[in-house]
RNA sequence: UCCUCAGUAGCUCAAUGGCAGAGCAUCCGGCUGUUAACCGGAGGGUUGUAGGUUCGAGUCCUACCUGAGGAGCCA
């Protein structure tokens, strides 16, 4: 018999219908049991009872486990006492295969053996909810670029050499050398930009970072715009539309997966452009300020990058995502533009997402002369050699542009109110986790 | 790399230096509207590893292993 989605159960109501799914959980009252069914597309509550069916089916619903996959024939129809919920009554239900007894039980759970189990995991309600809103944002993303004039130009993952340092790298062999795993495709996309204008790359980035925090994976996903003739101001308007196109899209899609995790929906239905800029040098003061009401331990000095501390400081004082921008030149990659008004500054940009979510977006415009990209060099003792062909970019055509990348596990982690990014992919890579 | 915390049944946790326990899961029995269902019963242990203190260590001490959170660094 023809498949039935729990999703589309709505338009099937009365009929005799056929579910192809798993057993999400049971419970029973004698001759009466409760069988929650899920198939992937949603979770429906079967009711079967004892005098309606064989005595074959009603076996098999005593004898069924947890997770076992089943077939089930019923007729779905309102739930009596919740409008709007359906239940199916079961006629028959067949055992595809009868699951062994099952490791993550309807109670609670730690970390560490969720993510030793996380290829089960994955087949909870919440982590449904989680990876369905991921999905949905990349939708966004991709649909805000694509129906902007923006050419899609993937960049390689297998990269020749560091561009910012190979304690950062994953080094791999590549027959008889060495490659790295991409870090970014920054250097790339400005190769293409010249090439096709508007473009964006969104693929996997590694990081060989120690960071062991509730923010960083080794292994992420980014989304990296750049543009031909783009100046900084243009780049910041760029990310707060696109943040504001990505948050109404999930609150317009995925209202009912926010739900599931509980998410406070008030707070995102803020999120909308434009979006507070914040100077480094007016950060430098703030932070200073919280510092001398107590709100931070140490106090900040111009000339540091932002630590996590001041970030969560700076965004808590908004309730917008933050973009802060024209920090010192020193502290920043070799690539970026210095502000013509004042050379120590970088046009860069970093936007840090409300409610403690940290910098969610870094980017900026990049050194268009091919002069000051030789210094910097240099100055920072990179080998020339490797960057041959991005100098030729400042040898024919150079332009101002600029770009920013974003990280998709963080926004995820952001927009579904969650404490730790492991959880917005479906096999996270951390310090110290490789399996599954 | 550094700082803090944790490791006891398959899972989540309890046990003043003095008999190693509960809930869930599993198995058996009961229950016709359950919702992390409930009720009764059963089985289930090298207390992370190695050493030490003690009449006696899950508990105190040392080292190591594993994990979690944070710092630095970053998206």
């Amino acid at each position: 018999m023809k498949q039935t989605y729990i999703s589309e159960i709505s338009k099937h109501l009365g009929q005799e219908i056929t579910i192809k799914g798993w057993l999400y959980n049971k419970r029973s009252s004698g001759k009466l049991g409760f069988l929650e069914i899920r198939d992937g597309s949603g979770i429906i509550q079967g009711v079967v009872s004892k005098k309606d069916v064989s005595d074959e089916t009603w076996e098999s619903t005593e004898k069924v486990t947890q997770e076992s996959s089943v077939i089930i024939t019923g007729a779905p129809r309102e739930h009596p006492k919740k409008p709007g919920v359906y239940e199916l009554d079961i006629k028959d239900l067949r055992i595809v295969q009868l699951a062994h007894e099952y490791p993550i039980t309807p109670k609670e759970h730690g970390v560490e053996f969720l993510m030793d189990k996380r290829h089960l995991w994955l087949r909870s309600r919440r982590q449904h909810a989680i990876l369905r809103v991921r999905h949905e944002i990349i939708r966004a993303v991709r649909d805000f670029f694509d129906n902007n004039g923006f050419i899609l130009c993937d960049t390689p993952v297998f990269t020749p050499a560091a561009c910012e340092g190979t304690t950062t790298l994953f080094e791999v062999g590549y027959f008889d050398e060495k490659a790295y795993l991409t870090q970014s495709g920054q250097l790339y996309n400005e190769a293409t930009a010249a090439a096709f204008g508007k473009v964006y790359c969104f693929g996997p980035t590694f990081r060989a970072e120690k960071s062991k925090t509730r923010r960083h994976l080794t292994e992420f996903w980014m989304v990296e715009p750049e543009v031909a003739y783009a100046k900084l101001d243009d780049v910041m308007e760029l990310a707060e539309n696109f943040i504001g196109h990505i948050v109404s899209r999930v609150l317009e899609s995925r209202r009912e997966e926010l739900n599931v995790l509980e998410r406070d929906i008030s707070k995102l239905e803020k999120i909308a452009p434009p979006f507070p800029r914040l100077q480094y040098d007016d950060a430098v003061k703030m932070l200073q300020e919280g510092h001398t009401k107590g709100a931070l331990e140490s106090r900040f000095e111009w000339g540091g990058d932002l630590g996590s501390p001041d970030e969560t400081y700076i965004s808590s004082q908004y309730d917008k995502p933050v973009m802060v921008h024209r920090y010192p030149a020193a502290v920043k990659a070799f690539y970026m533009e210095p502000d013509p008004e004042r050379p120590d500054l970088a046009l860069c940009v970093d936007v840090l997402a409300p409610e403690g979510y940290g910098e969610i977006i870094g980017g900026g415009e990049r050194a268009s002369s091919l002069e000051l990209l030789l210094n910097r060099i240099q100055e920072h003792g990179l080998p020339e050699e490797a960057f041959d062909w991005y100098l030729d970019l400042r040898k024919y055509g150079s332009v101002p542009h600029a770009g920013f990348g974003m990280g998709i596990e963080r926004c995820v982690a952001w927009l579904c109110g969650l404490e730790h990014v492991r959880e917005t992919i479906p096999f996270p890579r951390m310090l110290y986790r490789l399996k599954p």
